[in-house]
DNA sequence: GAAAAGTGTTGCGCTATAGCAACGTTTTGA
DNA sequence: TCAAAACGTTGCTATAGCGCAACACTTTTC
């Protein structure tokens, strides 16, 4: 198995090597060139993403035209449109490469029966979960509770790696807010 | 078992009569009056409360000293500090009745003990966060994408009921607006 | 059941952010 | 490698929502 994918699950649960082994027969590699489309509005997820190298982006088109980008996945996250997958239904975003980059995909059935039939990954995918509503929380709070230099301040302090290697455009619509917005906040900071 | 509760487990999972009166033995009924706490800010999560009758509120006060509903948990729905309760942390918000309620009280030891051990309860507890997740990034979506008008016509549409529960004070922080501001709102509906 | 506290509405001025235009710089791709 | 496209910045104006104040109405409390 791929010693990232390999050190995510053993970060997340006791599982032998033998174990590890017997899924990574359910990951195949893939590689995409930058702004390769994996999903696009209006399809029905399928698949499972882990991003070992590369990165990345979810996001979805507003009524008015506009970009609102939902979620970056880095090397060694998994990455991929869960309430499709979860529901079944047509996603309301779209999944792309913003980098060239390697990804372990997995399938959805596959990914669903391991759930169900292997405890290592029925806890990996709880802590996923458990994760995921925690961070998504987090953002919420922020956008009720915070005005958009705080955002922008508390984005810097937590991620600072993506400013630099993601451009302006989709920080800007990570945080809500405009370009142009974007770049009067960083002369106040 | 409380009849609300058992139809809470019977619709997400399959389980027998005799499973149920098990799990019973876990749940203690407590009555609170209006407005009594239930959490603290700062203190940590001990409990997960499912709400037979009445009504629980989540909410954070900011700096600033204004208040930021988070959650409303109606009858038949589990109202907690999810965040709070998973990582064992001090949590960031309140849980405050806005009704006299009767609640069923579950132990987080007790609790996590049985998403372990009770399958059912595993598959129970990993349906809550997938909707959990799913429901809180609609939110989100809803509040980096649309301005306040789109998000109170969203909200009654999608819970008309809480009009008329609820005061306009406590809808207004839920939707991140100020009461001035909800009220001019309802009269471009 | 009277006083106090809280709620909802509205006028007014203020602030943060949007959105267009213009322009220089960087990136992309045939 | 060079033209075209995309990106980042900044001046300007427009607008959504804030926050105070005032007032009427309702609910709570003792």
């Amino acid at each position: 198995m791929h010693e990232t994918l390999k050190s995510y699950f053993q970060k997340r649960t006791q599982i032998t090597e033998q174990k590890l082994e017997e899924l990574a027969a359910y990951f195949k590699e893939k590689t995409f060139k930058k702004n390769e489309f994996l999903l696009r509005e209006g399809e029905v997820c399928k698949s499972n993403y882990f991003v070992v190298s590369g990165c990345l982006r979810l996001y979805s088109i507003n009524p008015e035209g506009l970009e609102n980008t939902r979620y970056i996945a880095l090397e060694g996250k998994f990455g991929t449109s869960f309430t499709s997958l979860i529901t079944g239904q047509p996603a309301t975003e779209y999944i792309q490469c913003l980098e060239k980059s390697t990804l372990l995909e997995i399938n959805k059935d596959d990914f669903f029966l391991l759930v169900e039939n292997e405890p290592a990954v029925n806890l990996v995918y709880r802590k996923i979960l458990e994760s995921a509503y925690i961070t998504t929380q987090k953002r919420i709070y922020d956008f009720q509770g915070s005005d958009s230099l705080q955002r922008l301040k508390f984005l810097i302090e937590k991620h600072p790696n993506i400013f630099g290697r993601l451009s302006n455009k989709i920080i800007a619509s990570y945080l809500g807010i405009t370009p142009y917005t974007l770049s009067r906040l960083k002369t106040n900071l």
